[in-house]
DNA sequence: CTTGAATAGGATAATCAGAGTCTTATAATC
DNA sequence: GATTATAAGACTCTGATTATCCTATTCAAG
Protein backbone atom coordinates (compact mmCIF):
# COMPACT_ATOMS: atom_id res chain seq x y z
CA UNK A 1 0.00 0.00 0.00
CA UNK A 2 2.38 2.89 -1.00
CA UNK A 3 2.70 5.36 -3.80
CA UNK A 4 4.75 4.76 -7.05
CA UNK A 5 7.50 6.59 -7.64
CA UNK A 6 6.15 7.72 -10.72
CA UNK A 7 3.79 9.51 -8.73
CA UNK A 8 5.92 10.81 -6.52
CA UNK A 9 7.58 12.76 -8.86
CA UNK A 10 5.05 13.58 -11.17
CA UNK A 11 3.72 15.48 -7.80
CA UNK A 12 7.14 17.34 -7.62
CA UNK A 13 7.24 18.01 -10.84
CA UNK A 14 3.39 19.89 -11.20
CA UNK A 15 4.60 21.55 -7.73
CA UNK A 16 7.76 23.08 -9.60
CA UNK A 17 5.77 23.68 -12.49
CA UNK A 18 2.87 25.86 -10.41
CA UNK A 19 5.28 27.83 -8.98
CA UNK A 20 7.35 29.41 -12.23
CA UNK A 21 5.57 32.36 -13.45
CA UNK A 22 2.75 31.72 -15.99
CA UNK A 23 3.28 30.21 -19.37
CA UNK A 24 6.74 29.54 -18.32
CA UNK A 25 8.44 26.46 -20.19
CA UNK A 26 10.28 23.98 -18.20
CA UNK A 27 12.72 21.44 -19.70
CA UNK A 28 12.65 18.26 -19.17
CA UNK A 29 15.94 18.45 -18.21
CA UNK A 30 15.17 20.85 -15.75
CA UNK A 31 12.39 19.61 -14.84
CA UNK A 32 14.03 16.33 -13.63
CA UNK A 33 16.88 18.35 -11.34
CA UNK A 34 14.12 20.05 -9.86
CA UNK A 35 12.20 16.32 -8.83
CA UNK A 36 14.98 14.49 -8.18
CA UNK A 37 14.26 11.46 -10.61
CA UNK A 38 15.90 10.25 -13.28
CA UNK A 39 15.22 12.37 -16.75
CA UNK A 40 14.45 9.43 -18.71
CA UNK A 41 12.15 8.08 -16.75
CA UNK A 42 10.65 11.33 -16.19
CA UNK A 43 9.82 11.54 -19.49
CA UNK A 44 7.03 8.90 -19.05
CA UNK A 45 5.54 10.46 -15.87
CA UNK A 46 5.46 13.73 -18.00
CA UNK A 47 3.64 11.90 -21.42
CA UNK A 48 0.95 10.50 -18.80
CA UNK A 49 0.57 13.87 -17.41
CA UNK A 50 -0.01 15.62 -21.19
CA UNK A 51 -2.00 12.73 -21.97
CA UNK A 52 -3.81 13.67 -18.59
CA UNK A 53 -4.41 17.26 -19.80
CA UNK A 54 -2.50 18.21 -16.49
CA UNK A 55 0.55 19.67 -18.42
CA UNK A 56 0.92 20.89 -21.89
CA UNK A 57 4.16 19.77 -23.89
CA UNK A 58 5.65 21.12 -26.49
CA UNK A 59 8.05 20.20 -29.04
CA UNK A 60 11.17 21.63 -31.34
CA UNK A 61 13.92 23.91 -30.23
CA UNK A 62 11.92 26.24 -27.70
CA UNK A 63 9.91 23.05 -26.34
CA UNK A 64 9.21 22.06 -22.96
CA UNK A 65 6.52 21.87 -20.57
CA UNK A 66 3.60 24.36 -19.02
CA UNK A 67 0.75 24.29 -16.90
CA UNK A 68 -2.32 24.96 -18.93
CA UNK A 69 -3.87 27.78 -17.75
CA UNK A 70 -7.07 25.84 -17.37
CA UNK A 71 -6.05 23.08 -14.78
CA UNK A 72 -4.61 24.95 -12.43
CA UNK A 73 -6.37 24.45 -10.08
CA UNK A 74 -5.59 20.37 -10.02
CA UNK A 75 -5.61 18.56 -7.05
CA UNK A 76 -2.52 16.26 -5.34
CA UNK A 77 -5.17 13.50 -6.52
CA UNK A 78 -5.91 14.45 -9.89
CA UNK A 79 -1.93 13.99 -10.07
CA UNK A 80 -1.99 11.00 -8.46
CA UNK A 81 -4.67 9.31 -10.44
CA UNK A 82 -3.66 10.22 -14.00
CA UNK A 83 -0.15 8.40 -13.13
CA UNK A 84 -1.44 5.20 -11.38
CA UNK A 85 -5.02 5.19 -12.26
CA UNK A 86 -7.78 5.16 -10.37
CA UNK A 87 -7.50 4.76 -6.48
CA UNK A 88 -8.81 1.25 -5.03
CA UNK A 89 -7.65 0.59 -1.91
CA UNK A 90 -8.61 -3.06 -1.77
CA UNK A 91 -9.56 -5.04 -4.57
CA UNK A 92 -12.92 -5.42 -3.48
CA UNK A 93 -13.48 -1.49 -4.09
CA UNK A 94 -12.40 -2.12 -7.80
CA UNK A 95 -16.44 -2.15 -8.97
CA UNK A 96 -19.22 -2.70 -7.70
CA UNK A 97 -19.90 -6.71 -7.63
CA UNK A 98 -15.98 -7.14 -7.42
CA UNK A 99 -16.49 -8.94 -4.72
CA UNK A 100 -19.30 -11.55 -3.68
CA UNK A 101 -18.93 -10.60 0.31
CA UNK A 102 -19.91 -6.74 -0.82
CA UNK A 103 -23.62 -7.54 1.20
CA UNK A 104 -22.57 -8.17 4.41
CA UNK A 105 -18.87 -8.24 4.49
CA UNK A 106 -18.25 -5.20 7.79
CA UNK A 107 -14.69 -4.71 6.28
CA UNK A 108 -15.88 -3.45 3.29
CA UNK A 109 -17.40 -0.40 4.48
CA UNK A 110 -13.96 0.53 6.17
CA UNK A 111 -12.08 -0.14 2.94
CA UNK A 112 -14.65 2.72 1.77
CA UNK A 113 -13.86 4.87 4.31
CA UNK A 114 -10.42 4.92 4.36
CA UNK A 115 -9.81 5.40 0.25
CA UNK A 116 -12.26 8.22 1.15
CA UNK A 117 -10.32 9.57 4.19
CA UNK A 118 -7.03 9.40 1.68
CA UNK A 119 -9.74 11.24 -1.38
CA UNK A 120 -10.30 13.88 1.15
CA UNK A 121 -6.84 14.88 1.92
CA UNK A 122 -5.87 14.85 -1.30
CA UNK A 123 -8.20 16.27 -3.09
CA UNK A 124 -7.52 19.46 -0.64
CA UNK A 125 -4.44 20.39 -1.52
CA UNK A 126 -4.31 22.14 -4.92
CA UNK A 127 -0.72 22.18 -6.72
CA UNK A 128 -1.24 25.69 -6.83
CA UNK A 129 -1.85 25.90 -3.23
CA UNK A 130 1.52 23.56 -2.24
CA UNK A 131 3.70 25.63 -5.06
CA UNK A 132 2.88 29.17 -2.92
CA UNK A 133 4.01 27.36 0.21
CA UNK A 134 7.00 26.77 -1.34
CA UNK A 135 7.32 30.45 -2.00
CA UNK A 136 7.00 31.18 1.46
CA UNK A 137 9.09 28.12 2.86
CA UNK A 138 12.26 28.38 0.24
CA UNK A 139 12.16 32.29 -0.18
CA UNK A 140 16.01 32.52 -1.24
CA UNK A 141 15.76 28.93 -3.52
CA UNK A 142 18.79 31.32 -5.39
CA UNK A 143 20.98 30.34 -2.36
CA UNK A 144 20.80 26.46 -4.50
CA UNK A 145 22.52 27.49 -7.09
CA UNK A 146 25.51 25.53 -8.11
CA UNK A 147 27.51 28.79 -8.66
CA UNK A 148 27.37 29.87 -5.49
CA UNK A 149 28.73 26.55 -3.93
CA UNK B 1 -0.99 2.16 -3.53
CA UNK B 2 -3.55 -1.08 -2.90
CA UNK B 3 -3.56 -3.57 -0.06
CA UNK B 4 -2.09 -7.03 -0.55
CA UNK B 5 -4.35 -9.74 -0.60
CA UNK B 6 -2.98 -11.46 2.27
CA UNK B 7 -3.68 -8.48 4.36
CA UNK B 8 -7.37 -8.83 3.19
CA UNK B 9 -7.03 -12.62 3.60
CA UNK B 10 -5.98 -12.00 7.15
CA UNK B 11 -8.79 -9.24 7.97
CA UNK B 12 -11.23 -11.78 6.84
CA UNK B 13 -10.00 -14.39 9.35
CA UNK B 14 -9.84 -12.47 12.51
CA UNK B 15 -13.27 -11.13 12.08
CA UNK B 16 -14.59 -14.91 11.34
CA UNK B 17 -12.35 -16.25 14.69
CA UNK B 18 -14.28 -13.07 16.82
CA UNK B 19 -17.31 -14.56 15.17
CA UNK B 20 -16.55 -17.53 17.40
CA UNK B 21 -17.42 -18.31 21.10
CA UNK B 22 -14.59 -17.29 22.78
CA UNK B 23 -11.69 -20.46 23.11
CA UNK B 24 -13.13 -22.16 19.93
CA UNK B 25 -10.54 -23.12 17.50
CA UNK B 26 -11.07 -23.36 13.67
CA UNK B 27 -8.49 -25.18 11.56
CA UNK B 28 -6.73 -23.89 8.92
CA UNK B 29 -8.98 -25.59 6.33
CA UNK B 30 -12.05 -23.95 7.99
CA UNK B 31 -10.56 -20.62 7.77
CA UNK B 32 -9.79 -20.73 3.98
CA UNK B 33 -13.28 -21.50 3.29
CA UNK B 34 -14.68 -18.38 5.62
CA UNK B 35 -12.30 -16.03 3.95
CA UNK B 36 -12.10 -17.91 0.44
CA UNK B 37 -8.73 -17.94 -0.36
CA UNK B 38 -6.46 -20.49 -1.25
CA UNK B 39 -5.72 -22.96 2.41
CA UNK B 40 -1.47 -23.15 1.69
CA UNK B 41 -1.42 -19.13 1.03
CA UNK B 42 -3.59 -18.81 4.11
CA UNK B 43 -1.23 -21.25 5.71
CA UNK B 44 1.65 -17.76 5.63
CA UNK B 45 -0.77 -15.27 6.71
CA UNK B 46 -1.72 -17.22 9.99
CA UNK B 47 1.77 -17.58 10.57
CA UNK B 48 2.57 -14.03 10.54
CA UNK B 49 -1.01 -13.42 12.51
CA UNK B 50 0.50 -15.88 15.09
CA UNK B 51 4.05 -14.50 15.16
CA UNK B 52 2.42 -10.58 15.97
CA UNK B 53 0.04 -12.81 18.82
CA UNK B 54 -2.88 -11.45 17.05
CA UNK B 55 -3.74 -15.76 16.94
CA UNK B 56 -2.92 -18.34 19.05
CA UNK B 57 -1.84 -21.35 17.03
CA UNK B 58 -2.29 -25.20 18.09
CA UNK B 59 -0.79 -28.45 16.50
CA UNK B 60 -1.70 -31.60 16.74
CA UNK B 61 -4.96 -33.19 16.20
CA UNK B 62 -7.39 -31.22 18.15
CA UNK B 63 -5.01 -28.07 16.80
CA UNK B 64 -6.25 -25.00 14.82
CA UNK B 65 -6.55 -20.97 15.64
CA UNK B 66 -8.09 -19.05 18.22
CA UNK B 67 -8.36 -15.45 19.20
CA UNK B 68 -5.74 -15.12 22.44
CA UNK B 69 -8.44 -13.57 25.51
CA UNK B 70 -5.87 -10.67 25.28
CA UNK B 71 -5.63 -8.79 22.06
CA UNK B 72 -9.49 -9.25 21.06
CA UNK B 73 -9.57 -5.66 21.08
CA UNK B 74 -7.08 -5.52 17.86
CA UNK B 75 -8.02 -2.92 15.28
CA UNK B 76 -8.02 -3.31 11.56
CA UNK B 77 -4.81 -1.35 11.30
CA UNK B 78 -3.04 -4.08 13.64
CA UNK B 79 -4.60 -6.73 11.52
CA UNK B 80 -2.97 -5.34 8.23
CA UNK B 81 0.56 -3.95 9.56
CA UNK B 82 1.35 -7.42 11.20
CA UNK B 83 0.97 -8.56 7.74
CA UNK B 84 2.26 -5.74 5.73
CA UNK B 85 4.36 -4.20 8.19
CA UNK B 86 4.15 -0.65 9.34
CA UNK B 87 2.14 1.57 6.71
CA UNK B 88 4.13 4.17 5.18
CA UNK B 89 1.94 5.80 1.92
CA UNK B 90 4.86 7.29 0.38
CA UNK B 91 8.64 6.46 0.83
CA UNK B 92 9.52 9.70 2.06
CA UNK B 93 7.39 8.70 5.05
CA UNK B 94 9.49 5.60 5.79
CA UNK B 95 11.42 7.47 8.16
CA UNK B 96 12.51 10.71 8.80
CA UNK B 97 15.95 12.16 6.80
CA UNK B 98 14.56 9.37 4.40
CA UNK B 99 14.08 12.34 1.97
CA UNK B 100 16.34 15.40 1.35
CA UNK B 101 13.10 17.30 0.94
CA UNK B 102 11.58 16.97 4.16
CA UNK B 103 11.92 20.12 5.18
CA UNK B 104 10.76 22.01 2.39
CA UNK B 105 8.47 20.26 0.69
CA UNK B 106 4.59 20.88 0.74
CA UNK B 107 3.89 17.37 -0.50
CA UNK B 108 5.56 15.99 2.32
CA UNK B 109 2.86 17.44 4.86
CA UNK B 110 0.47 15.99 2.92
CA UNK B 111 1.15 12.52 2.92
CA UNK B 112 1.95 12.94 6.41
CA UNK B 113 -1.99 13.39 6.57
CA UNK B 114 -3.12 11.12 3.96
CA UNK B 115 -1.37 8.36 5.99
CA UNK B 116 -2.94 9.49 9.46
CA UNK B 117 -6.43 9.90 7.86
CA UNK B 118 -6.56 6.37 6.79
CA UNK B 119 -4.77 4.90 10.04
CA UNK B 120 -7.47 6.90 12.10
CA UNK B 121 -10.25 4.58 10.20
CA UNK B 122 -8.13 1.41 10.17
CA UNK B 123 -7.56 2.34 14.47
CA UNK B 124 -11.06 3.18 14.74
CA UNK B 125 -12.79 -0.29 14.12
CA UNK B 126 -11.96 -3.28 16.21
CA UNK B 127 -11.97 -6.86 14.63
CA UNK B 128 -15.14 -7.86 17.64
CA UNK B 129 -16.77 -5.05 16.37
CA UNK B 130 -16.68 -5.58 13.12
CA UNK B 131 -17.86 -9.27 14.06
CA UNK B 132 -20.67 -8.28 16.08
CA UNK B 133 -21.89 -6.25 12.81
CA UNK B 134 -21.99 -9.74 10.71
CA UNK B 135 -23.52 -11.68 13.22
CA UNK B 136 -26.66 -8.53 12.93
CA UNK B 137 -26.38 -9.10 9.00
CA UNK B 138 -26.37 -12.21 8.24
CA UNK B 139 -28.44 -13.92 11.34
CA UNK B 140 -29.18 -17.20 9.59
CA UNK B 141 -26.10 -18.14 8.31
CA UNK B 142 -27.17 -21.62 8.61
CA UNK B 143 -28.84 -21.09 5.36
CA UNK B 144 -25.62 -21.11 3.44
CA UNK B 145 -25.06 -24.85 4.20
CA UNK B 146 -24.38 -26.68 0.95
CA UNK B 147 -26.46 -29.52 2.12
CA UNK B 148 -29.93 -26.92 1.24
CA UNK B 149 -28.55 -25.89 -1.98
C1' DC C 1 15.33 24.22 -46.26
C1' DT C 2 18.46 22.42 -43.47
C1' DT C 3 20.08 21.90 -38.89
C1' DG C 4 19.75 21.63 -33.99
C1' DA C 5 17.24 21.01 -30.01
C1' DA C 6 13.45 19.38 -27.89
C1' DT C 7 9.54 15.94 -26.83
C1' DA C 8 6.91 11.33 -28.26
C1' DG C 9 6.84 6.77 -28.18
C1' DG C 10 8.21 1.98 -28.72
C1' DA C 11 11.30 -1.76 -27.24
C1' DT C 12 13.90 -3.71 -23.86
C1' DA C 13 15.78 -4.92 -19.35
C1' DA C 14 16.51 -5.49 -14.45
C1' DT C 15 14.67 -5.86 -10.17
C1' DC C 16 11.37 -6.83 -6.93
C1' DA C 17 6.98 -7.77 -4.66
C1' DG C 18 2.88 -10.37 -4.71
C1' DA C 19 0.55 -14.62 -4.76
C1' DG C 20 0.57 -19.13 -4.51
C1' DT C 21 2.44 -24.17 -4.34
C1' DC C 22 5.09 -27.97 -2.51
C1' DT C 23 7.69 -30.54 0.61
C1' DT C 24 9.62 -31.61 4.83
C1' DA C 25 9.72 -30.84 9.75
C1' DT C 26 7.48 -30.62 14.24
C1' DA C 27 4.02 -31.09 17.62
C1' DA C 28 -0.06 -33.01 19.99
C1' DT C 29 -3.52 -36.29 20.67
C1' DC C 30 -5.43 -40.82 20.71
C1' DG D 1 3.26 -45.30 17.18
C1' DA D 2 -0.28 -43.56 13.90
C1' DT D 3 -2.83 -39.84 12.73
C1' DT D 4 -3.74 -35.18 12.17
C1' DA D 5 -2.68 -30.70 12.57
C1' DT D 6 0.40 -26.48 12.08
C1' DA D 7 5.47 -24.51 11.11
C1' DA D 8 8.74 -23.40 8.07
C1' DG D 9 11.67 -23.29 4.21
C1' DA D 10 12.30 -23.62 -0.78
C1' DC D 11 10.44 -22.85 -4.89
C1' DT D 12 7.64 -21.00 -8.90
C1' DC D 13 5.13 -17.81 -11.61
C1' DT D 14 3.46 -13.61 -12.88
C1' DG D 15 3.11 -8.82 -13.24
C1' DA D 16 4.29 -4.21 -11.81
C1' DT D 17 7.80 -1.04 -10.96
C1' DT D 18 11.63 1.50 -12.38
C1' DA D 19 14.07 2.44 -15.24
C1' DT D 20 17.20 2.84 -20.03
C1' DC D 21 17.93 3.21 -24.98
C1' DC D 22 16.85 4.20 -29.59
C1' DT D 23 14.26 6.12 -33.24
C1' DA D 24 10.69 9.17 -34.88
C1' DT D 25 8.55 13.51 -34.92
C1' DT D 26 8.09 18.33 -34.28
C1' DC D 27 9.34 23.12 -34.08
C1' DA D 28 12.08 27.23 -34.61
C1' DA D 29 16.00 29.53 -35.94
C1' DG D 30 19.42 30.55 -39.20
Amino acid sequence: MQLTRAADYAVRVMIHLAGLPPATRASRAELAVAAECPEQFLSKVLQSLTRAGLVLSHRGNTGGFELPNLHREATMLDVVEAIEGPMRLNVCLTSDRACPRQGWCPAHDVWVDAQAAVALVLRGKTITQLAELVAARKPISIVSNPQWN
